[in-house]
DNA sequence: AGCATTACCCGCACGC
DNA sequence: TGCGTGCGGGTAATGC
């Protein structure tokens, strides 16, 4: 369920009780949730290593440890929380890390808990972030991300705004439902060849950008179809699932087609595929 | 050659 | 019961 205002929460939440804690066992219940490296390896070299920084790039969650980086993509269904270590597993449990700490602490007799009904969430072990996150784009909410270089980016591809959007080496962090409702804000077609935007047009959709991604994460996220994480974005979507709901604009009905095999919501009667000077 | 696009795939849960 | 759908992205094939 997680775009970046969903890592972004998830990372806030477990930061607290994850600093300083160590690491004493990583009890893997579904293979394939390792990308990197051997099961084995990464069982041995994660053991013992400690919690220096809890943070996000893109929809990736990154850890730093003692020695070395854990990223971990949740993917579509994937979701991690603190348990009790002792807690039975949960029938879509795929990884479990044991924690300790040397001290009496937040952590204490907790276990972090990656549970994922899709299977598709990965983890990583690695030295070298560049060899996970390298091939990233910009954060959406940092400095690097101005409307000079969106502009200037969007005028360089020749594709549609929606699946560039989504194109994580393009820009990291927007997902389905983000993408949907920043261009609906900037009043865009998400079929727009990304060439002939307008300085004007940039500059909207760089606002509406940072504003879906602030609105998410002062929401604490969107919590959506069976799995409900306690954000509350999703009642404050615009267009996205909102498929033959009025725009909250004019009034039309919200209309639903399919581009780069997703299914994306938009109003054609504010976001018209041409915009005609008047 | 080098992009960009399209199709398909991966487990599972849910709504209709 | 069956079928379509999906908060994502990797890969392979195809198109420009």
């Amino acid at each position: 369920m997680p775009e970046l205002p969903e890592v972004e929460t998830i990372a806030r939440t477990l930061r607290p009780a994850l600093l300083g804690a160590e690491i004493s066992e990583a009890e893997i219940r579904w293979a394939r949730t390792i990308a990197h490296p051997s099961l084995g390896e990464f069982q041995e070299r994660i053991r013992g290593q400690s919690i220096q920084e809890v943070d996000r790039r893109g929809k990736f969650l990154s850890v730093r440890l003692s020695d070395g980086y854990l990223f971990i993509h949740l993917r579509m269904s994937g979701d991690l929380v603190l348990q009790e270590a002792s807690s039975p597993p949960g029938k879509h449990e795929r990884l479990r890390w044991r924690l300790r700490r040397a001290q009496a602490g937040p952590a204490e007799g907790q276990a972090l808990v990656f549970s994922d009904p899709r299977k598709f969430g990965r983890v990583w072990l690695t030295e070298d972030p560049a060899q996970v996150v390298g091939d990233l784009g910009p954060e959406p909410l940092s400095e690097a991300f101005t409307v000079a270089w969106l502009y200037e980016q969007l005028r360089r591809h020749r594709r549609l705004l929606k699946p560039l959007l989504l194109d994580q080496t393009f820009l990291a962090g927007l997902g389905n439902i983000y993408t949907d409702e920043a261009l609906y804000l900037a009043r865009l077609h998400p079929a727009t060849p990304s060439h002939t935007v307008t300085r004007e047009q940039a500059e909207r959709l760089h606002a509406a950008i940072q504003t879906v991604l602030q609105e998410g994460i002062r929401s604490n996220g969107a919590s959506i179809d069976w799995v409900y994480r306690g954000g509350e974005f999703q009642n404050h979507f615009r267009v996205y699932g909102r498929t033959g709901q009025p725009c909250p604009t004019c009034g039309a009905l919200v209309v639903k087609l399919r581009l780069g095999q997703r299914g994306t919501h938009f109003c054609s009667t504010c976001q018209p595929l041409r915009e005609y000077a008047d």
